[in-house]
DNA sequence: GGATATCTAACATATTTATGCGATTGCCCG
DNA sequence: CGGGCAATCGCATAAATATGTTAGATATCC
């Protein structure tokens, strides 16, 4: 018996959810509230499998509620319920520790499939929320910069400067003399087009090389 | 009709997959591969809506075959099939643009709806393969480390610094003496719990003070 | 009023970096 | 075989940075 929590503003929504998911068998609705103010006090109360959390409530919205949950609880498993696949607030609530993002259109049916598939581990979400999130991701970049031709050397030596050592604690490091560090630190800067440490460092950072 | 074009080596599945897919009305399978060393050419010459492909496939894999039809169409959807939801995999199929990622297990009638929705422009993935991306999610942390508590000036310098200026260039840049900026660095220095500009630097780019 | 913090500034000194001009040893490639 | 290149070292010098200590002016908080 999959037992869960509604938190919806919308009276006839919140009723018809509950109406529909008691209708089916393995599915307890065991309480539906209007907003999540005290949504910790509930869940430790109720100790729900999944949570259904509107996005758009008064008060403490279903962001907040889904914070304020996972402060505390990092078991109960979260599907939020949107209107929109609003790309802002499927980012929030997925590094919030979402367990699913599902739009309110989608039919009952799949609904319960849902709720199943979180309930077993998964991470339902519909298509169009996929879309979303599949377009963050390829929209942070990950592509790395240009290549600059470092040899696998100066790599090594770029990688220590990045790690804070002196051109003294690198020497130590790779068996090598100062000088050696200088030269190769001369010809990074060369290739990178800068001309001290720390541009390097940076250079490093932003173009990925490190 | 939706068009497909299926690339699986097994031909047991393929033959499995074209039957069931053009057994069914408003899909057609156009034609199947055991490999995807021509994939460019055969789409080019079929015109499909989606393409089936599988991750593993001797010669030419999926993904090679996903980045060579990329780099001439970006219209075709391109459902990726898998026997595992393997991170790397899922991660690389998504930076190179791929429209969805599915198990191979997955029952042939939602098969057929996942298909339906890559072509509505959705992005249709399993729950498990959702679940492998919201961890990635959220293990690329958006969060910004630690604070520092770096005053208003001292994040100015910070900036500087970051930005590759010196000292002096710093002093000219804020109206102030290089005694002042001097100060202003040990204080940073101490903060970040650092030694040297490039370790401040780098430490800015780690917890995204910059 | 006193404690605390920031921003400003100066002086001194030791260390580290940046730069230039070498040189030798291998190694690969045409 | 000779030319190019990476890797190794040396020396010298100028510039930048790190560290310590001190201190006045201001603002904020209790």
């Amino acid at each position: 018996m999959i037992k869960l929590l509604i938190y919806e503003d919308n009276p006839q929504l919140r009723e018809g959810l509950t109406m529909l998911i008691n209708g089916s068998d393995g599915f307890e609705v065991l309480a539906g509230f209007r907003n999540c103010d005290h949504i910790v006090d509930e869940v430790n109360a109720w100790k729900p499998d999944i949570i259904l959390m509107d996005i758009d409530m008064p008060g403490c919205n279903g962001l907040d509620g889904l914070k304020k949950v996972r402060e505390v609880n990092d078991e109960v498993k979260i599907l939020m319920l949107t209107v929109f696949d609003d790309n802002k607030n499927v980012f929030q609530a997925i590094s919030n520790g979402a367990n699913g993002y599902i739009l309110k259109k989608t039919p009952p049916s799949r609904l319960l499939e849902y709720i199943t598939e979180a309930h077993t581990g998964g991470a339902p979400m519909t298509a169009s929320i996929a879309t979303q999130v599949l377009k963050m991701f390829s929209s942070m970049n990950m592509d790395k910069g240009e290549d600059y031709n470092l040899s696998e050397r100066e790599k090594q030596v770029l990688q220590y400067l990045v790690e804070g050592y002196s051109y003294k604690m690198i020497a130590n490091e790779m068996f090598i003399a100062i000088d050696t560090v200088r030269s190769h630190i001369k010809k990074i800067y060369e290739k990178l087009h800068v001309n001290s440490k720390s541009e390097a460092v940076a250079k490093a950072f932003k173009d990925k090389l490190v």
